[in-house]
DNA sequence: GTGCATAGTTGTACCGAACAAGCGATTGTA
DNA sequence: TACAATCGCTTGTTCGGTACAACTATGCAC
């Protein structure tokens, strides 16, 4: 699993050009792989609590980062305005968010995290921590620093990279 | 974006437990949105081509790793024997992918990608993977390779986390 | 040879997301 | 002051991807 390259004998090697296709590669093998297990734990932990789980992202989003407008809220976490329209619009039902008149705008509302969000977020919050925490209790901590630090780092050029030339990684997951 | 932190006063920690906390909330966090972000790119990519986006995963495991039984792909990916039951008869509709007799079982066959199946995976690889160098182009070799090594090792250590006490990530993405 | 386990398929439902069209209120201009 | 264009958000609809559950059928093993 962890091995095959597949492909391109290592005979090959022009000169360190293929050394580069070859971490890409694993790069994008490891994406997937990492995805596709993230996204399975989710399904099966999707049963309890009332509010849709997609919901919890902004949750969190509003809750690190302060008040937010819905579609700057879209923009941030690179979803469509309807999208999260509908998600806080649950949020809003369950009493974890609230919405405030915008005083820069009028027809704008502000949306804001109530105590109880915070409360739910945070326990959720803490949940994930010690998940994580297990999963990686035999790393030191440097390697889990220089591991955020790495994905921080490419989910960062990910983001900066022109959005529009999106190709690769979906295609083969 | 990159920072917020949140909750928890840096004042606080008592003896290196909250460091940790901290890290394992900058993971939890970065996989958070590189999932998302990637997600959001597979979708604005997922327009062209005939099979299923979500079928080259499959594909790739048989070019990769060689004939698999149905459900050994489907165990190995981490889905369910539905779904990857009929996402292999999209690609042995197209021809990518062919089912040959089990030797071993009767009544079981083994899957196979055929020829074309191999050119159309290293097309998309070719392109991920230039994809995923664009992305990288500023970094160095040696950090790339960190990258990988770390993710892999991470991804592996969730695998084997027991996969029952599934509990995180998912609940606020 | 005959139950029986097992490999795989099909029916169904659901979730999450996007696209597109709509609605209403505002702002700014005549 | 009135009207048009814009903006912020919501609702209608559709689609992809997945899981669960029930079913089929085939060869295994005794």
């Amino acid at each position: 699993m962890n091995a095959a390259v597949g492909e391109r004998s290592p005979l090959t090697v022009p000169e360190g050009v293929d050394e580069r296709w070859v971490t890409s590669d694993r790069i994008g093998l490891q994406l997937i792989r990492l995805i596709r297990l993230i996204e399975r734990q989710r399904v099966i932990k999707a049963k309890k609590e009332g509010v849709e789980r997609a919901a919890y992202v902004l949750l969190a989003r509003l809750v690190i980062e302060g008040p937010h407008r819905s579609n700057a809220l879209a923009e941030a976490v690179h979803s469509d305005p309807s999208t999260v329209s509908r998600q806080i619009a649950a949020l809003v039902k369950v009493g974890f968010v609230e919405r405030r008149p915008d005083p820069a705008d009028g027809r704008a509302c502000l949306l804001a995290a109530t105590a109880e969000g915070h409360r739910v977020f945070a326990a959720n919050r803490d949940l994930r921590n010690r998940w994580i925490s297990d999963v990686t209790s035999d790393w030191d901590e440097t390697d889990r620093e220089r591991l955020v630090d790495l994905m921080d780092r490419f989910t960062t050029a990910l983001e900066n990279h022109h959005e529009s030339d999106a190709t690769g990684v979906e295609e083969d997951r």
